[in-house]
DNA sequence: TTTTGTTTTAAACACTTGTTTAATTTTATT
DNA sequence: AATAAAATTAAACAAGTGTTTAAAACAAAA
């Protein structure tokens, strides 16, 4: 079986990467949309305006197709903030400051990305190991050591997880909660952005306050 | 066709309840789990320990299931809160620390509502609609306004919907990405109910100092 | 007990969906 | 131009899924 992608492969160089390409633009459209379960192959299929089985004679299955898009996409979630994270010369605030920047840079270009992520961590499947050898990246990274230190150094009386679960609260949940909020505001979708560009300032400030006020009592 | 429903009706009252109840909660069960789309009749009529025609009917479809599910989770979510935010004589940080305490217990006994939620808002199909019609009593609420004079009589120079996103963050983010969170920081499931009890009074007192810094500058 | 209404069951139906096949068209090589 | 490889297509397949049916089991009423 799967003859094709023996020859193919021996010839891979001059491959068009149009289709194959076009293929993977559609399938990161509808699964960040759709979730892997309610995105049907045919719905790819038509994104890229392609036959439908030319996703199997590329990506062999939906699976693999969709464990391709997951990878690309973890890394690239991940590449900019392990450089941020692990580097030593900034400050815990400055930390937050470039993650605030990058992510919700980030994700005003893709904003379905963290429900596709989540999603995915609630799936059970092992489609989501992967991610977890990176995320390993962070509990040795100079940034955990940092907050580590307020625990002991500055006498703050809260779990320093606390912390990174409210920078990434207060990033990433108005992406997670926007339609909700947008219709219970009743605010527009270029109010939104224009509200996200302000907190890449604001969360920085709060998250620096917020961890001022519990050093003392 | 659906004959049975009509004398079913009839004699509605004398309905033993278990079988419809299995039913009904094995359904909350998976949905939420699963969500709509990779939840399969069968799974919940497996959970319920049932046959498979039963769903069917006592609740005619899947959709309907799935609608009625949805209602009473949000009905359940949404009625205690009402009350805290149209409350005329409490305060805003008393209206938080009811709102932390209420949600907090709430999630930590249906920790998978807020995505189940969050999904289907954005599933895009009108099985929403009906929630759209609840938040709008926020929009009036006391909350809402007590959240607008802040922009008004307190001279903060932010959105008052930054404090709405701050506050559903900080609550509901821990729990949508606990799964990545527990990982990442390598920590276990008694530890993390022990953390959101202790959010329930850190919250409010970040919301309050976060408040309060933003009045000056 | 017999009858009648209700609940439960196994099986089947119609339709969707991931995948494969076999033929055709396009592209590259000689 | 002739040949071989690669890409594309329409059609079919097999498994899964929501729903329905018709018969059986059960419970209540006569």
């Amino acid at each position: 079986m799967y003859t094709p992608f023996v020859m193919k492969k021996i010839t891979k160089e001059k491959l068009d990467a149009s289709t194959e390409e076009k293929i993977k633009e559609a399938a990161h459209t509808v699964f960040t949309r759709k979730g892997y379960v309610a995105t049907k192959v045919r719905d790819i299929a038509a994104e890229a305006g392609i036959n439908l089985a030319l996703v199997n004679y590329y990506f062999r299955s939906k699976e693999k197709l969709f464990e391709l898009i997951m990878a690309e996409t973890i890394q690239k979630v991940l590449s900019e903030v392990k450089i941020i994270i692990t580097d030593e010369q900034t400050s815990l605030i400055e930390k937050t400051e470039r993650i605030a920047d990058h992510y919700i840079t980030m994700l005003l270009d893709n904003p379905d990305v963290p429900l596709f992520i989540i999603n995915e961590t609630f799936s059970g499947s092992d489609k989501f190991s992967s991610l977890l050898k990176n995320t390993e990246l962070f509990s040795g990274s100079h940034f955990a050591r940092q907050l580590a230190e307020l625990s002991t150094e500055r006498k703050i009386n809260i779990h320093p997880i606390h912390i990174l679960m409210n920078l990434m609260g207060l990033i990433v949940f108005p992406f997670l909660g926007r339609k909700v909020l947008l219709k219970a505001a009743g605010i527009q979708d270029e109010e939104f952005k224009a509200l996200m560009e302000e907190r890449k300032k604001l969360i920085p400030v709060w998250i620096k306050t917020l961890v001022l006020n519990n050093t003392t009592n």
